[in-house]
DNA sequence: CACATCGATCGAAGCGCTTCGACACCGACC
DNA sequence: GGTCGGTGTCGAAGCGCTTCGATCGATGTG
């Protein structure tokens, strides 16, 4: 193993001015610092990462616990972890893996024993029991999503309620008037999952400022949920004419039920919807949607953390604001 | 922060009481372990990881590299990740997330810095040129798949071949003569990914040693791609009864299709599936299949780094045996 | 009863790095 | 010409842990 000391030995300096070299955090004359490189680059050395941990009291590592049994859908969490681990990586950090059931100990123990540097946390739910032990934590941590209690927390998420209040504003500009919302499965609003809390909320209000009619209901992403779900739409608003989906797994499987019924996207109904962008090009009719960034928030959230080890506190909500997508799900009313 | 000092002036023993407590490496007399553990608990203290790992060549971190961006079915990704993570977890290490973009680079790199104790690898193709560097590397490895030269690597994956020929041998046992096998996408072949072609060679050689009829054709996971794929076994084998399907994106698509086309399952085809458990489980008909025993992998591949970490060294290639649970969608031939 | 044996404990030497203070040298300044 | 302020470099003191002798009673053995 070639170490520091090697190094420097063959380039003719002191330990301590290589590590200037490698940290920037004393200036070196050009050709001694050439000199150093060299030899880098010669033996092929690579800084030990623990004893660089110890010294420094910095481990370069982040925590990102992710919620792998969740009901959450997969292609997002995947884009949401592969943005996590892309910018950690453009900080110089690597990306520890927790998963869900580890929990509050879990927290305890890679922050205690000092492993990493800060954590990332998805899928928060309204009154998590790893919030207090977030906040305690001498770590800086950032969440992918809002809690109820966001105090003291640095939290990234898309605006939830401006995405569908800007679907619903978009339908209404088209002239709908009596519009659903198709959310995701009554089980994540018994958890308490706020993202989906909010974006129903924002369908509502949104709603009601434009003096429009409407009513949302849950769905489960299988056929049966789907018929069920429309028709509890069509018995509560008469004259349903546009529709906001929030719901990625659900929605194809909507467009398929809607196409077998006979009803033209968008002529007999207009669909919006809140899911990634990828999947809204990609369905059988190019759905008008609010993006969900997933890279972008999980750019946020590291940011949010690197900022912090920078010694920058600022523990605020930061929500995204939608962009909305038309395409060629949506049409005037007719 | 608490450290090992502290417990052990609060225990009133050395410091390396505590250290051999901890690890158990020599023996401490029961009643000064009591009071050291009691000590810990009152402090809670929790070792430094990068000291740890300094002083004793072990991060108890290993290194898994997943395959984000690819084609991978998602579903059976996660469960070797979460099984891997458990795994893991209960050898007493955490899980570093690389992903497949990091390269040989990034193997290289946290291998190199004594960042991990050992590498995982998922989704290796045929002709890897992480291989060579995993060959290389003075840490174990371990990888989920079957390159073409497994030599010096620890492999372990299910017996695709002996999967599709359990499924041809469940076929013919109750009368059916001509199968056809639906496989993965094209460009999966082509990537040279070993389990598909281990899997295709499996079923054809089935067929030969059984003396029956039968063709396999890849199959993207959408109706045009099921229906065409569909098309084209009934050209090629007339008198088709019976399916052996190796792709789980296409199996829900293609029992539609068949339910829509008006064929019944088991009684006008016959359709058996190399496929996680779950999956299989939750159809509109119980699908007879071969589960893909992802977490058991997982555990197999963290065994067997743990275990040469312990000094035994077995760089084999180790095959699981299938397991077929005979469903509702198999039945006689009529 | 002397001697080897063993169990329990301690002290100290690292592990490879970061970082602080010190120092030597140089040019600028009055 | 002495002083001051930079700049570039070095030495050494840790960071918190593991682990290798060494020590010291107690126990067993011939």
């Amino acid at each position: 193993m070639v170490t520091i000391a090697d190094v420097a030995r063959h380039a003719g300096v002191s330990i301590s001015t290589v590590s200037y070299v490698l940290s920037g955090k004393r200036s070196i004359s050009a050709e001694t610092e050439g000199r150093v490189r060299a030899a880098i680059r010669d033996l092929g050395y690579l800084p030990n990462a623990g004893a660089r941990a110890l010294a420094s009291s910095r481990s370069n590592v982040l925590a990102l616990v992710v919620p792998l049994r969740s009901d959450m859908y997969l292609p997002v969490l995947m884009q949401f972890v592969t943005g996590v681990v892309t910018a950690a990586r453009a900080h110089e950090h690597d990306v520890l893996l927790l998963t869900q059931e580890e929990g509050a100990d879990g927290l305890r123990r890679v922050a205690g024993t000092a492993l990493t540097d800060a954590v990332i946390v998805m899928d928060v739910q309204q009154h998590d029991p790893r919030l207090e032990v977030l906040r305690g934590l001498p770590q800086p941590s950032a969440l992918i999503g809002v809690p109820a209690d966001p105090r003291g927390l640095a939290c990234v998420d898309l605006d939830f309620a401006a995405s569908a209040a800007s679907c619903v504003a978009h339908l209404a500009d088209l002239g709908h008037r009596d519009l659903g919302f198709v959310g995701p499965p009554e089980p994540v609003y018994q958890r308490g999952t706020s993202f989906a809390r909010r974006a129903l909320a924002g369908f509502t209000s949104a709603l009601r400022s434009r003096a429009l009619a409407g009513a949302g209901v849950p769905c489960t992403p299988d056929y049966r949920g789907v018929r069920r779900a429309l028709a509890e739409l069509r018995a509560r608003v008469p004259g349903l004419t546009g529709l906001v989906v929030h719901n990625e797994e659900a929605l194809p499987v909507l467009l398929d039920v809607l196409h077998s019924d006979g009803l033209r996207v968008p002529d007999d109904l207009s669909v919006a919807a809140i899911c990634p962008d990828q999947q809204a090009q990609s369905l059988a009719v190019p759905v008008t949607a609010v993006a969900i960034p997933a890279e972008e928030l999980a750019a946020d959230a590291v940011r949010a953390v690197m900022r912090e080890l920078e010694g920058v506190r600022d523990r605020t909500v930061r929500l995204r604001a939608p962009e909305l997508r038309v395409r060629a799900s949506t049409g005037p009313v007719r």
